[in-house]
DNA sequence: TAAATAATGTTGCAATTGCAACATGTTAAT
DNA sequence: ATTAACATGTTGCAATTGCAACATTATTTA
């Protein structure tokens, strides 16, 4: 449902792929792709795989701007940014697309086929909004413990339910939080002993009852 | 261009909107409409006006979790996170449309208006991706300098110019950048003592030569 | 135009944070 | 199977930040 080619046969992908001067690429693990797809304009599709958008500021500092799984897109993120700064790992096997924007935009076919490759993308930019609009909502919190906070209460009410699992290490979650790992460990360390959290490894219980942190 | 109903004509507007079962509201400057607007799966399109998405926390701590000018959208916003400690809030009289996502996802009429009507959406989801990362960015920084740096830099090179005019009080730029108003300005302080900025009313102008802050 | 409301500006202080400098544990590569 | 590389965990300390409590200047609105 999620999916860029939902509802389109193998032949029809082709056809809109050929049209759109689309090109698909596949990386290998652990590699850094941003000379391939370094372009104004381009909408990257990650078909499947783990990508990660990656900005290194001048005090060497890691920053997590963007976390991609299947079907996400990424590409109009550097337009406006541009930079060297900028870069785009692979953190597993991963297959994407890249189609030019102008392109989807010019093209005239009104094939059934494209009009749900269309929606299709429309579906996948909404939650990529959504996505983004959720990543707000987490940085806008001024206390690490408030970012934890946020962001553990979004991901069990994603999960429903008060468990949760990080979908990587605490390490990146420090990035993702744009919080220095080690303060982030003290205000972890604070969190379990209030009995607001239990860890272990990465499997997370939240123990927040009808407290207004709630909702 | 960025229009949601550029190169299509009155009539053919109307006859989309009737098929999508859109509504068009007009709002004055300064209401709450959250409530007529509180629903999953819609698009809001501001047509005209000013709005912003505004979270207040436990704290009393006011966020703007979104600025929204012309042809921006919103909506999508609320989807996964719901919760009555949003509220959008009309700066200016705004004209806004409802559509039910799904409605634009399920329509099924192939006629050039509708799929010109889909593309503009797609352009102006396409920018609102690119705000959404260039907010991340900013967020992402550490301190409240980096930020307003980060900020600075930005909006100087959309500008194209190292004069930039601040779109906003300087209150709402704290609200924006998530920082303490009044440390905020003990920053700008600094900024200015160490010449790397004036300020003269909301014009600031940046001096940054070929220093690595700068790029 | 006066009064009310909102924005700007300043400062001390306590709380939070980033950073350095570690120790230990876990995973991956030769 | 051992090393190398990476993730987790801890702590002291200096820097940054939020907050409170103000004064002053703009901007609305009655």
């Amino acid at each position: 449902m999620n999916d860029l080619f939902y509802n389109i046969s193998d032949d029809e992908k082709e056809k809109i792929l050929r049209n759109l001067e689309a090109n698909t690429f596949n990386f290998q693990k652990n590699k850094t792709i941003l000379s391939s797809v370094k372009q104004e304009n381009i909408i990257g599709v990650l078909v499947s795989g783990y990508l990660q958008i990656i900005k290194n500021d001048y005090n060497g500092n890691k920053v997590i701007i963007d976390d991609l799984y299947d079907n996400s897109i990424f590409g109009t993120t550097m337009s406006s940014i541009s930079s060297s700064e900028y870069s785009i790992v692979t953190k597993e096997d991963s297959k994407i697309i890249i189609i030019y924007f102008d392109e989807i935009i010019k093209a005239n076919f009104v094939e059934q086929s494209y009009m749900q490759f269309i929606k299709n993308l429309l579906n996948i930019m909404s939650n990529k909004i959504n996505a983004n609009n959720v990543r707000i909502e987490i940085l806008s919190n001024k206390t690490t413990r408030n970012k934890l906070l946020s962001y553990f209460k979004i991901m069990s009410k994603k999960n429903k339910s008060n468990i949760l699992y990080l979908p990587y290490t605490f390490t990146d979650l420090a990035d993702y939080l744009s919080v220095d790992r080690t303060s982030m460990h003290r205000e972890l360390k604070n969190l379990k002993e209030e009995g607001l959290i239990e860890i272990k490894n990465k499997r997370i219980t939240l123990n927040l009852y009808d407290d207004n942190d709630f909702e």
